[in-house]
DNA sequence: CAGGATCCCCGACGATACTG
DNA sequence: CAGTATCGTCGGGGATCCTG
């Protein structure tokens, strides 16, 4: 488990930070959207790390950004074919987690 | 995608911190391993880290712990049930990232 | 050898204010 | 409406030292 130059560690280190994920899931789960709606859809994200996650899931090709040419302006996101495929391997955890989410907070509080 | 009380969140945000998932990783691929197997397969983590990881993983159940009263003393962890399960899913993904990674820094590093 | 306790730094993140 | 810039805080996590 080497880490330098490891790809796989670089590529979930880059996702599994507070904002990314859900971000991707809202995607996901409802298309293409504008700025102001993911902010909505995204429960209590700040303004600044909604647009800082945006950028980095573009830098890395998973979402793809569209500007209109329109006053007031008008920017929607929507995940590319990478950004789809993740978003499938996400779902399976996030099953996972909807599955077994009750069954570990019983764990936890209990002792 | 309330935040408050929702289980997904909670558990996702546990796992996805700096070590859990490599620490999940390591006994899922290795096995049974005691604290300085650990240590040494999960390159770049700290001493500290990774007990601190070890009792949170613990105190959600995905791994078991066993103490043996000998001297010097020796502790070795593996994944419980859930554990594996939860090792499963992130195969899913680490197996994603071990595809797509090389073509994710190429694009990162293109502009 | 396993692991707790302490100290400390730095970067992630939120709040706020300003632009086109 | 979408995005940038600045500032301050707070906690994750590394280094180090001490115990059984």
């Amino acid at each position: 488990m080497a880490n330098e130059i490891c790809p796989v560690r670089d590529v979930i280190a880059r996702i599994s930070d507070k904002w990314s994920i859900l971000s991707i899931y809202a995607l996901g789960a409802y298309g293409k959207l504008r700025f102001s709606e993911l902010i909505h859809k995204i429960d209590g994200i700040s303004h600044r790390m909604l647009t800082v996650t945006l950028r980095n899931l573009e830098g890395d090709g998973y979402i793809k950004r569209t500007v209109y040419a329109e006053v007031p302006p008008r920017v929607d996101y929507e995940l590319t074919e990478l950004g789809r495929s993740l978003m499938q391997e996400l779902s399976g955890i996030i099953g996972w987690a909807e599955k077994n989410g009750k069954e570990i907070l019983a764990f936890r509080n209990k002792k």
